[in-house]
DNA sequence: AGAAGGTCGTTTTTT
DNA sequence: ACGACCTTCT
C-alpha cells in the first residue's frame, strides 16, 4: 500500500463560510453526525430518526466546508434513492450538490469496469446479465454437459444461478452451502463445480458480467492492480454509504478499498431494519464496522420524528419478541395518536373492501392518496386489492412488483442493443435468434458458433451466407437491422425505432391476445431512451434501474390526483407514510413458509414487519383474512401471523368489520363508541 | 432431428 | 402468467 501524507485544512477553507444554519435545523445527535470531522464514523439510527435528512445535510455540510462535489461518493441501495437524497442536497446549497457521484454499489463499480475491464480480460462493452440471462446461460451450459440426464434430480436452472450468487454474496464455500441449504444436492458436488467453471469461462468469452461480477470483478481489479485502487481511492474524500446493515461482505470490502486512501468513511444504518440475509447481507457487519476502521467514532440517532407514540409502542413490542436482543426501545416526541387496529376479515375480498373503503374514509378527513400506503410482504399479495381499486376508480402505483425490464418483449428489444453493442453477447443473440420462425435451441446456438467465431467483422454478408437455407432470409434481415443499429451517429431513438419496426411483427405475432398493451409499453421505452446519451448507459439503466411497469401506467394517466403506493415491504425501505395498511399478516406469508424451521430467519421475517410498522406517521392498520382462496388447494382456514398474536388490546385495538345485509359489503366506522 | 404447440403445476424478498 | 415437460408436426 502506497505511503499516505495527510494535508490539513488551510486557514481559508477551515473558515469556510456556512450558509445553511445547521445547529438551528437539526437535532443535537443529528448536527453532532452532521458535523463530525474527517476520519470513519459510524451512526447507527433507530427508525424514523432521520436519517437520510442527516446524510443530505451531511453531504452539503462537506460541500460547504470546501469539499469538492465529485470527490464525495453517496452509496444508497437503489438509484432512486441516491437521485432523492442528491436533490435535496443540491436545493439546499444552490445545486451546488449536484456533481457528487453517488449511485448504489453494482452502478458505481459499473463505471469503473467500464474504464478498466480489458485490464482484467474484459471488453469495454461488456454486456450486464440480470438473474433470469445468468439462469439462461446455465441451463445451456447445464445441457451442454448432459446434466439433464442424470439419473438423480440435478438442481434447475434458477437454483444454480441462487446457488452460485450465494457463494460470492455470503462468502461461502460451495460444500458448506451445499450442506446447509441443498442437501439434496451434495452429491453433485463436483459436477456443479465444472458448471461454475463453464459458467465463468462462458462469461469472458462472450464478454458478459451478472450483478455479482459487477462487485466481485471490482475487487479483482483493485486487489491485483493497486495502481487503480489507488487512483479511484484518490478522487474520493468521502465516502458515505446508507442502510449499512445491508451490506455484505463484498461491499464491505469495496467500501475499505474505496476509503483506503482518504479513510474518510461515514456509514449509516439500524441493525434492527436488516432485511437482505438473502442476498448475503448480515447485519452483523455493522458491528464489524469499528474492527475494519480503527479509530471509528459512533454516533446515535434516537429521536424519532415520523411515528406517534402509539404505533411505537407496537413496534418496541413486536422487536422485543425477536430470539436476538435489540438494545432498543424507540421514542416519539408526539405522545398521542390513534392506536394500530387489527383487522380479521372473511376472505381476501373483504380485507381488499376494507383497505378500499379506509382509504375513501381518510381521503375524506383530508389525507392526500399518496400519503397511504399499503404494505405486503410478496408482490402477488396485492391482486385482490388492484382489482378492488380499479373498480373504486381509486389511482395507484406498485412498487416491486414484475419490472418493465423483466417483461419478456422489452427483454427483447434490449437484446436487440445489446447485440448492437457487443456482438459477442451471447445471450442477446440466442434471444433475437430465437425470435426467427424455425429457429430453436439447436440453430439459435450453431448460429451463434459461427458469429462468435469471426474475429473482425462478424456481421459480414458473408457471415449470413453460411447459415442453413431455411433461416437465410430472415437472418438476413436481422442483419441488416444491426448494420443499421451500428451505423456511425444514429440517434438512440431511431435505433429504437427500426428494431420496432423489425420487431413490430414479430410481437404482433407472439402476443396476439395482448400485443396494443405491451406495444404501450415499447413506446414509453422508446420515449425513455431518448433521454440516455448513447446505448450504453440506456442497456445500464435498463439493468440496474428497476423501472415499475405501473408506476409507468401513473405516469401516463395524467391524473390531478397523485396515486397511493403499494408496496413489497423491502421496496418500501427508507420511505414513510400518514398511513399504513399491511395486509396479509398471516402464517406461512408474514413470517414466510420458507422461513418457518430457523431462527434467524424468522427473526428477518421480524425485523420485515418491524419495517413495515415504522414506515407509518400517525394510522396503521394490520389485517388478515381468515379464510384463503387457494387456486389449487381450495379454501382453507388461515392462521394469524405469530408475530401478531397475542398482542394486548392497550397496544393493538381489535377492529371489528360490520356487514350491512346482504350486500355490497358495508364497513362499520373506525371508532364506533 | 429439431421446432412448435399444448398441458400441467406453481409462485419471496432485489441489485 | 410463466416455466417445465410432453406430444405432435415439419
Amino acid at each position: 500500500m502506497a505511503r499516505t501524507f495527510k494535508l490539513t485544512p488551510s486557514g481559508d477553507s477551515r473558515k469556510a463560510h456556512f450558509t445553511i444554519p445547521y445547529a438551528e435545523v437539526l437535532n443535537e445527535q443529528q448536527y453532532a453526525a452532521v458535523t463530525a470531522g474527517s476520519g470513519p464514523h459510524l451512526i447507527v439510527a433507530g427508525a424514523g430518526t432521520g436519517k437520510t435528512r442527516t446524510l443530505v445535510y451531511r453531504v452539503a455540510y462537506l460541500v460547504e466546508s470546501g469539499v469538492p462535489p465529485e470527490n464525495i461518493l453517496l452509496l444508497t441501495f437503489t438509484r432512486r434513492a441516491a437521485r432523492e437524497m442528491l436533490m435535496r442536497a443540491s436545493d439546499l446549497l444552490d445545486g451546488r450538490c449536484s456533481r457528487v457521484a453517488g449511485g448504489t454499489f453494482h452502478s458505481f463499480c459499473l463505471g469503473i469496469l467500464r474504464r478498466y475491464a480489458p485490464v482484467i480480460g474484459f471488453p469495454n462493452g461488456f454486456s450486464i446479465l440480470d438473474a433470469t440471462d445468468a439462469a439462461d446461460v446455465l441451463d445451456v451450459l447445464r445441457t451442454d454437459r448432459g446434466f439433464h440426464r442424470t439419473e438423480k434430480r440435478f438442481p434447475k436452472k434458477n437454483t444454480l444461478q441462487a446457488m452460485f450468487s450465494s457463494v460470492w454474496n455470503r462468502g461461502t464455500p460451495l460444500r458448506d452451502l451445499l450442506e446447509a441449504d441443498y442437501p439434496q444436492f451434495i452429491d453433485f458436488e463436483d459436477a456443479l463445480r465444472t458448471l461454475a467453471h463453464d459458467y465463468e469461462v462462458y462469461k469472458r468469452r462472450h464478454g458478459l458480467m451478472d450483478y455479482d461480477d459487477l462487485l466481485r470483478r471490482t475487487i479483482e481489479l483493485f486487489e491485483n492492480h493497486n495502481n487503480i485502487r489507488t487512483s479511484v481511492a484518490a478522487g474520493l474524500r468521502q465516502v458515505l454509504v446508507d442502510e449499512y446493515q445491508d451490506t455484505n461482505a463484498m461491499q464491505a470490502r469495496l467500501v475499505r478499498f474505496f476509503a483506503s486512501i482518504h479513510n474518510n468513511v461515514t456509514a449509516v444504518g439500524d441493525d434492527a431494519q436488516s432485511i437482505y440475509r438473502f442476498r448475503g447481507a448480515d447485519f452483523r457487519n455493522i458491528f464489524d464496522f469499528p474492527k475494519h476502521f480503527p479509530g471509528t467514532e459512533v454516533l446515535k440517532l434516537e429521536h424519532n420524528y415520523r411515528s406517534t407514540q402509539p404505533i411505537l409502542d407496537l413496534a418496541n413490542h413486536v422487536l422485543s419478541k425477536a430470539h436476538r436482543k435489540y438494545d432498543k426501545e424507540l421514542f416519539s416526541e408526539e405522545k398521542d395518536g390513534e392506536r394500530p387496529a387489527i383487522v380479521a376479515a372473511t376472505d381476501e375480498q373483504e380485507e381488499a373492501a376494507f383497505v378500499a373503503q379506509m382509504m375513501l374514509h381518510l381521503r375524506e378527513e383530508g389525507m392526500p392518496l399518496d400519503e397511504m400506503a399499503v404494505l405486503f410482504r410478496s408482490s402477488y399479495n396485492s391482486f385482490e386489492l388492484e382489482v378492488e381499486l380499479g373498480r373504486r376508480g381509486i389511482p395507484f402505483v406498485k412498487y416491486g412488483g414484475l419490472k418493465l425490464s423483466e417483461a419478456a418483449h422489452v427483454k427483447d428489444v434490449a437484446a436487440y442493443l445489446r447485440v448492437a453493442e457487443n456482438v459477442w453477447d451471447a445471450v442477446a443473440w440466442n434471444r433475437v435468434l430465437r425470435l426467427l420462425p424455425g429457429v430453436g435451441p439447436k440453430t439459435a446456438a450453431d448460429v451463434i458458433e459461427i458469429v462468435t467465431a469471426q474475429s473482425d467483422d462478424a456481421l459480414s454478408d458473408a457471415t449470413a451466407q453460411s447459415f442453413p437455407p431455411r433461416i437465410r432470409e430472415s437472418a438476413g434481415r436481422l442483419f441488416r437491422l444491426f448494420k443499421t443499429l451500428t451505423a456511425d451517429g444514429l440517434h438512440l431513438g431511431r435505433q429504437l425505432e427500426a428494431i420496432l419496426d423489425h420487431y413490430d411483427p414479430i410481437l404482433e405475432k407472439k402476443h396476439a391476445d395482448d400485443f396494443p398493451k405491451r406495444r404501450q409499453d415499447l413506446d414509453h421505452l422508446a420515449g425513455m431512451a431518448s433521454a440516455y446519451a448513447n446505448r450504453a448507459d440506456f442497456l445500464a439503466a435498463l439493468a440496474l434501474d428497476p423501472i415499475e411497469l405501473t408506476a409507468l401506467d401513473a405516469e401516463a394517466t395524467d391524473d390531478d390526483e397523485r396515486p397511493v403506493v403499494l408496496s413489497t415491504i423491502h421496496s418500501a425501505k427508507g420511505l414513510e407514510f400518514d398511513a399504513v395498511f399491511l395486509i396479509r399478516a398471516l402464517e406461512g406469508v408474514l413470517p414466510s413458509a420458507y422461513a418457518l424451521k430457523d431462527a434467524d430467519e424468522l427473526d428477518e421475517e421480524l425485523r420485515l414487519l418491524y419495517v413495515a410498522l415504522t414506515r407509518a406517521r400517525t394510522q396503521l392498520f394490520i389485517s388478515y383474512p381468515i379464510i384463503q382462496h387457494r387456486r389449487f388447494s381450495g379454501d382453507y382456514l388461515a392462521d394469524p401471523s405469530r408475530f401478531i398474536a397475542d398482542i394486548p388490546e392497550t397496544i393493538l385495538e381489535p377492529l371489528q368489520l360490520l356487514r350491512e345485509s346482504p350486500s355490497p359489503p358495508e364497513l362499520g366506522p373506525h371508532d364506533p363508541g
